[in-house]
DNA sequence: AATTAGCACTCTCGCTTGCCGAGTGCTAAC
DNA sequence: GTTAGCACTCGGCAAGCGAGAGTGCTAATT
């Protein structure tokens, strides 16, 4: 039961009109544009099996065909050819990731922008997940009779800190002796494991000053290692999808928005997500059914691994938009390849 | 060219009966709802009157009165009482404001979620603008052969920190001569006035290898202090407009949407606003000429200057909303108070 | 002089009707 | 297997109509 190659053609050609203007197909404008030798009668016979076969819908009797999932689903796998990125996008993507190479989380932002920009869809870019991430050291610093800081560093640069105000007064010596004692006890563990670890206990001490301390930062440190697994999520070009024609009703619009107003929830869903370009047409999203959901992940140093993402109908430029994804993404993860250590100075403008 | 009683009650009733049911007010149900004792005719004359006076509009000849900017405005400043919160919206404020004490921009997203949920509205809240804050401390940490880390630290526990990677090697003498010598120059300056001075200079040094990584830390931490200053913007509920019938055109919603979109521009509008509670109705906003926005500031430590706000169609529970924010901004500045010692530990409860 | 009742008038909204055009599905001819 | 021809279906649009809400004016009433 495979698909004749005119059936391909037809399929094909159907995609690609309906993805251009949104609006059902007939065949008789099929037989025009694209001339594949036949007559729109033949072409009808042949989209009436297409649809028996669950590729074609109707939206109502006398309307044209309009793809189902299951054809863009075969498209993306099949049909679909690698697409080149104009020049002018390429220089675009460049020089709008080289402009900020040094401030990690603007540079995603700016991933997430070019990415909405470029494809005109609602897009989003993560900063990479950090549960892999192993801690370098711990630091404890006075601010003032009252206030220090606790500060966190992992191996690959990621620092993350808190201000805290102390009920108990502190000595700078504590200070010191406490910082060393988490860093020996920390170091090199991955963040997810020092989570998991019974954080109170494995400081414990004798000295009674020290262990009050103690006692007051553990928690702090608890909440600020998962601070730092936390990744951050910046969403672009989100009323672009109000030019739509699929989102003309305001409540499907209205779904739309809500979806990424739970961004907690959202970022999880992301995250569990395949690594590499990853498409999900339609039905094959659990929420947000009528819409396909394209992620694709780069890479820092190695270890780290980061999302990128756009979001938009499922009736979509899948060609371009993976390609540029593609290139989106390798171009980050040469960015952040830390090999080379010229990334300071050199390179602002705004 | 007062309006008399009369006028007033009625114009009150209009807008009362307009903000509830968001359609067109009619003689006839002014003179049933509200009895002033007059007949639906006498009404009508008045409503003609107070539309002359440009405190009504028409829509269309047939249709009811709606109320005007200018007659909101002659509520807000007049007519409107303020209202007590009810005992589950101040327990509900409470509860959760307390959960995050500790915890700055936490406790901020918190506010602005509270705001949009009592009020149903679109809410926004920001960190406090930074430009009075003092520089207590500079430091300059290894991270490894190639990676330090810079970190400004204000007067009041602010924390700002950017890890840079040199073109130079360092020593770990050299990295706390120069963090000495920046903490020695701009302790106790406002991050303004550190930014406005010739910061290379500042740190002019003889030694060759201070002066380079000097150099190279330099642009850094211009940048950090930029960064710094930057104010974090937190929305919420910008779904909550679609329910209201003034946003059931997609445009509409599409142009409220952009703004927000926008959040470098929106943050500077508002960062513009005096202080206390401000209410700008329509027209008197330059954009969203048809909505309301009511922003209000709390204080931190006496010295920094925070700011909430909410946005909605002019037609909005005036008094209720300035109460809530009143009362939430109360609140936030007296979490904020730094004079009590205790504000970590005690009260995590997510 | 202020208020009110009465009535004609206006305008929106929802409903129905009829028509056009696009597109199908079938049959019969090629 | 392909195509031409034709009846049929359905959405979309415009026109027409009635109901309902509300005004504005005038004349009567207090």
């Amino acid at each position: 039961m495979d698909l004749s190659e005119r059936q391909l053609q037809i399929l094909q050609a159907i995609i690609t009109d309906y993805v251009e203007n949104a609006e059902p197909v007939g065949s008789r404008s099929i037989a025009k544009k694209y001339d594949l030798g036949v007559s729109p009668a033949t072409i009808r016979n042949e989209m009436s099996d297409l649809e028996e076969m669950g590729y074609l819908t109707h939206p109502h009797t006398s309307a044209g065909r309009v793809p189902s999932d299951k054809a863009y689903r075969l498209y993306v796998n099949n049909l679909m050819k690698r697409k080149n990125l104009s020049a002018k996008d390429k220089r675009l993507i460049n020089e709008r990731l080289a402009s900020s190479r040094d401030e990690f989380d603007r540079t995603i932002r700016h991933a997430a922008e070019l990415l909405s920009e470029i494809t005109n869809l609602a897009s989003f870019a993560m900063t990479p997940a950090t549960n892999e991430e192993t801690i370098s050291f711990i630091r404890l610093m006075p601010v003032d009779e009252r206030t220090i800081i606790l500060m966190i560093v992992g191996e690959s640069g990621n620092v993350t800190n808190t201000t805290l105000r102390l009920q108990v007064p502190y000595t700078q010596e504590s200070l010191e002796i406490l910082s060393k004692n988490m860093t020996v006890n920390y170091k090199g563990r991955t963040l997810d494991d020092a989570l998991k670890s019974d954080i109170i206990e494995d400081v414990g001490t004798d000295i009674e000053a020290m262990s009050q301390l103690a006692g007051n930062v553990m928690p702090s440190f608890i909440r600020t290692l998962e601070d730092m697994l936390n990744v951050n999520l910046y969403m672009e070009g989100m009323t672009n999808i109000f030019n739509l024609p699929e989102y003309a009703s305001i409540d499907r619009a209205r779904d739309f928005m809500e979806l990424f107003a739970q961004k907690d929830w959202f970022t999880q869903k992301m995250l569990a997500r395949d690594d590499g370009v990853v498409v999900t047409i339609g039905e094959e999203n659990d929420s947000l059914k009528d819409c396909t959901l394209i992620t694709a992940t780069y890479h820092v140093d190695g270890k780290l691994v980061g999302k990128i993402g756009v979001i938009g109908p499922t009736r979509m430029k899948y060609d371009e938009v993976t390609s540029i994804m593609e290139y989106l993404t390798n171009n980050l993860s040469e960015t952040f390849r830390l090999t080379d250590g010229n990334t300071d100075g050199k390179d602002e403008e705004e």
